[in-house]
RNA sequence: GCCGGGGUGCCCGAGCGGUCUAAGGGGCUGGCCUUGAGAGCCAGUGGGGCCAACCCCGCGCGGGUUCGAAUCCCGCCCCCGGCGCCA
């Protein structure tokens, strides 16, 4: 029973320090960790002493008749209490930096992984027919033939239209720029067929996942702060989370984090993992860290739309789950026709939680780039450690702690924009993934087929 | 938001200042028994000190009173009932 990170700390901080030079961080922090895990073990034994010593007395004064021994046993234990009191001080001293040091630990780093910064990145396998500008395909090869993996393309002699511009000027159904003045940059207001497709492809996400037997779920919007810090990282909380004015709550930055939440501080007996879920839920990020890419349109905003899949499962199941969950995405994505790359994220470009994450990135025919659809994670027991999630086996009830694993299903805005360069043809037409219209079609303005430009005025 | 009741181990439930610091039951796990199942019997079943012995901590969370707190006091969270307010 126990969490992969304190046990190889305990027992092998070598080994746990690789795991962190693999990520380009500071392998002093394993020292640090070390030496005051020693230093709260040693002070804990102190104390633990002193306490059984001074219980020993305590119990002898109920026992106790005489009144001139009582007395003096009383004395005796008041004393003490003095020494255990200062003792018990540096031992909070110990383990609140302990606590403080250990929950910086990022988790460990699997060894498929590729070992780099973000240019380490390796595409794995790639699905559809990429349509590649002609002027265009040096790009393409950059990021496909050239990093080891082929991907088949169409070479066209037009260039289609951003995406932004798509929504903005050419369809005339999304207004970024009147979301901007009264809530500010990173917003949007979408109109029409563009609301249809948005719901369109959370149901869509949701039907697929639940006739795999996913657990449909909608979660919590809000969650307390301590919730948040015990299922991320600080570099997110820091970029991407709202907070509620005046109450200890914050807005969600995805259903994953509300979701993991679930279970906090339970026992799952073995025979139900893995657990399932699929959940929908609103998105509000932050976006500090972005800087000023993706300004225009709506693939990066402050707010959005998202089907996910989290699982929690047993130890010696959850690399194979991490595929499933892969998999699973890319079917959606092969589905709704959008070609892709499944792209191993480098070492360097992990979240602190995650010990291996798959990224599945569409190629956007207007900008020349393959962009981030979904992100699949395998969390092991780092967040399950914080929240005190375990697993409880028959056999012997041994404990331990799940492992978690999340990914994408789909992002409502994301995929939206993948829809709006992929499938437009040379006079902006936009045709709807046939996929798409078992959902639209039970509303009579729904788009079916097409959506087209606005009419010139 | 106000008033009242309440939060005990995987579950139910007793304990309401000290005679093991959690009785008793259920469930689960292991063992014995049995051809097998069942019943029965025995043991284990909160966290931590790397393990054992042993010890410490633990009765929603955090403080406090006391030699000693599940038990008394304060703050917070949550649940149930009633009243109020409301999309």
């Amino acid at each position: 029973m126990s969490w992969i990170i304190l046990d190889l700390l305990r027992k092998n901080p070598e080994e746990l320090k690789e795991h962190i030079r693999k990520r380009f961080l500071d392998p002093s922090l394993v020292d640090k960790a070390y030496q005051i895990d020693l230093e709260w073990r040693k002070k804990l034994r102190e104390v633990e002493q002193l306490r059984h010593k001074h219980n020993e007395i305590s119990e002898k004064v109920g026992r106790t008749k005489d009144p001139v021994e009582r007395d003096r046993l009383i004395n005796e234990a008041r004393e003490m209490l003095n020494m255990i009191m200062e003792k018990e001080k540096e031992l909070k001293y110990l383990e609140d930096e302990r606590e403080k040091i250990l929950l910086q630990l990022p988790n460990i780093v699997h060894e498929s992984v590729p070992i780099g910064d973000e240019s380490a990145n390796k595409p794995i396998r790639t699905w559809g027919v990429a349509k590649v500008y002609k002027e265009d395909l040096q790009q393409f090869f950059a990021e496909t033939r050239e990093k080891g993996v082929e991907m088949r393309y169409e070479e066209i002699d037009w260039k289609p239209i951003g995406h932004a511009d798509m929504l903005e000027y050419v369809l005339k159904l999304g207004n970024t720029e009147k979301a901007a003045e009264v809530a500010g940059s990173r917003f949007y207001y979408l109109f029409e067929d563009l609301v249809w497709l948005d719901m369109a492809l959370l149901w869509f996400a949701i039907d697929k996942m639940t006739q795999k037997g996913y657990i449909l779920v909608l979660p919590p919007y809000m969650l307390r702060e301590k919730i948040i810090e015990a299922v991320t990282d600080y570099a997110t909380i820091k970029d991407a989370i709202y907070k509620i004015e005046g109450e200890d709550l914050v807005l969600i930055g995805t259903a994953e984090h509300s979701i993991a939440a679930l279970h906090a501080n339970e026992e799952i007996d073995e025979d139900r993992l893995p657990l399932k879920y699929v959940g929908i839920s609103p998105c509000f990020r932050k976006e500090a860290g972005a800087g000023n890419r993706d300004l225009k349109g709506i693939f990066r905003v402050h707010q959005f739309h998202k089907v996910e899949q989290f699982i929690f499962s047993l130890p010696e199941q959850s690399w194979e789950l991490h595929e499933e969950i892969t998999r699973n995405a890319e079917e959606l994505f092969q589905e709704l026709g959008l070609p892709y790359r499944v792209v191993n994220i480098a070492s360097g470009d992990l979240g602190a939680p995650a010990a291996k994450k798959y990224d599945i990135e569409v190629w956007m025919p207007a900008q020349a780039k393959f962009r981030e659809m979904v992100s699949s994670s395998n969390v092991l027991d780092w967040q399950s450690y914080r929240l005190k999630i375990r697993f409880v086996r028959k056999r012997g009830r041994v404990k331990g702690y799940v492992h978690t694993l999340n990914s994408t299903a789909i992002a409502s805005t994301r995929t939206i924009t993948a829809i709006l360069e992929n499938y437009q043809d040379r006079e902006g037409v936009v045709e709807i993934p046939k996929v798409l219209r078992k959902y639209l079609e039970p509303f009579q303005k729904a788009p079916k087929d097409y959506i087209h430009p606005a009419k010139k005025i």
